[in-house]
Order: C-alpha cells, then sequence, then structure tokens
DNA sequence: GGCAGTCACTATCATTTTGCAAGCGACTCG
DNA sequence: CGAGTCGCTTGCAAAATGATAGTGACTGCC
C-alpha cells in the first residue's frame, strides 16, 4: 500500500488503521481479550490458517498490541496477551460490536455484561469534553500548520 | 475469506467487519466525511489506483454505507454520500483517530473540533447505561443459547 | 467544427497477499 | 517406543491489490 498524496501522515485513523489494519488482527484481539490467549484456541476459533495466524501474530506483536509470554517452560508453552495499546483498543471493539448488532444483527449474538449490574452494556462514543455522542453535536476538522 | 469454525456468526464485531473490512474502505469513510464526496477527490486525497477505489466504492455502496447520487444531469454527475448506517460509523473513526494519536501519534495531526466550545474533542467510549468509560468496570461475556 | 481538457471510470497485466494442505520439532503420556 | 498435542514452517495455488494506459461522455475555447 503505497504511501497517500494530499493529506499524507497527518490523519490519525490512518495513523492506527497503520498498527491494526486487517480484519484478522481485529478478531485477534478480541478473542485474547475473551481469554483465548493461546495458538490453538485462536486459530480454532477463527478457523485461519496457520500461517496466516503466525504471520498476524507476530505483526500484531511488532505493532506492540500484543506481547508474547512462556507461561510454562517445560512444556514450552507461550501465550499473546494484550498490552496497554492493546487494551486501548479494546472499547473500539466494543463499538464496532454495537455498530454490527444494530446494522447486521438478525440472530443471536454475543453480548458483554456488565458483573455488578448485570447489564448488556450499550457502548456509544462520547466527547470526554461535553459528553455529548458524537454525531449529535456540529464539528469541523482542523488541518495542521 | 472463509468462515469461522467455532465462534460462527454470533459475534457483532464480525458482523460489523464483514461490512467495512479493509483499510481503503474505512479511509475513505472519512473522506467523504470531510466532505471530499466525489471520485477524484477521494483519488487524489489517498491516492489510490482507481481501479481499486472504483471496486470499494460499489462494495461500500452494496454494504449499504454509501450511496450514490447524480447532483448534475448535464454533465453527468455523481456524488458518493454517507447513508445513515455511515454515518453511525463515524463516531466509531472517531475513536479510532483518538487511540491513533495516543499510541502513534508523533508530528502534527488533524482534529476535530466542537464547533460550539472551539474545543478539540476527546472521543471516549462510554456504556450508555452506567456512563462509566469501557475498560474501567468488570465485564463478562454472554454467549447465546 | 476541431481540439484540448476534465471527470469517472474500465482493461490489462505484474506483484503481493492470502489461504489450503502437508509436514516438522519439541515435548508428554502411556 | 509409539501415539498425540502444540505451535508452528514450507510449498504452492488462488485471489486481491496496484501501476499504468486507455476510454467515453461531456464542456469550453478558438
Amino acid at each position: 500500500m503505497t504511501a497517500p498524496e494530499e493529506n499524507s501522515g497527518t490523519c490519525p485513523v490512518d495513523r492506527g488503521l497503520m498498527r491494526v489494519g486487517d480484519r484478522w488482527s481485529i478478531l485477534i484481539l478480541r478473542d485474547i481479550d475473551r481469554g483465548l490467549t493461546r495458538y490453538d484456541q485462536i486459530r480454532a476459533s477463527l478457523g485461519i490458517a496457520p500461517n496466516i495466524l503466525a504471520r498476524r501474530l507476530s505483526a500484531l506483536v511488532a505493532a506492540g498490541l500484543i506481547e508474547k509470554r512462556r507461561y510454562s517452560a517445560r512444556p514450552p508453552r507461550d501465550e499473546y496477551l494484550l498490552t496497554d495499546a492493546g487494551r486501548d483498543f479494546l472499547p473500539i471493539l466494543a463499538a464496532i460490536g454495537a455498530w454490527g448488532r444494530k446494522h447486521n444483527g438478525q440472530g443471536a449474538l454475543t453480548r458483554q455484561i456488565d458483573v455488578e449490574t448485570g447489564k448488556p452494556i450499550r457502548p456509544v462514543v462520547v466527547d470526554a469534553n461535553t459528553g455529548a455522542p458524537l454525531g449529535s453535536r456540529p464539528l469541523r476538522f482542523d488541518y495542521p500548520e
């Protein structure tokens, strides 16, 4: 993928997508969050080819979203854990999930439940300054320099 | 991309990614939101090859995220506009942008400004039930049937 | 009318990425 | 010792992507 021309490099969305980028990576993060931290667990869950999974995992490690940790020395076994950057990405997953449920959501779907209230969460993106959901107030773009 | 095995079809994240899926599509949505609604505007902004852009645009139309509208009959000219589903996706873009800024953000980056307050927005994903940012309270997954 | 120019593509072909299937090395368990 | 599990790698076919060139519909200008 070549570099953009006009808007080169100044878009934070592009910066974000450079690091996660494809569908498999995002589904892998979801699985690790669900507790599927081992290679074969993820492979079985996603039905992904082994070479592809290996490539995606090392790309995610290189991008700093997950890390590989040895949890057993004697059979040598590793698991993949989210880094801080990876954990920071999880709310976006939830927002994508809410969108998917709304616009593509026939049939039974998995949900996330708030443990304290017992209710399914309803992820919404808000502006932390005003508390208003994005889309409810007018915005403008601000381009640097 | 083949179908997942174990977790087949019940994940709303997967449902969402089926429709947007790749990096170009997401960058196209961003550009349309910025007001670049015409083919050549988007092509120049992204530096994308014309055949790829045409394919992505028709995929986004087929997925119901954008629509093609003729705004001039006499030179026949069309523009691409966001549908409701497409507009619903924009807050996720903002959240991805916030993540990109935080974890990959050296150099000047574009921002979105709240027109009323004049301040840059700070997108955060919260649970609409509790108002708490995701990640601040324990959650569990709930699988159907 | 003829010619240059714009816009929105399509066609062709090379390159890259993805994905299936098979195999492999380290180890455990019986 | 032999079968089985886990976490991959290798080889190769198929599909997607991307660079480049060209096309058709029109406008505007001599």
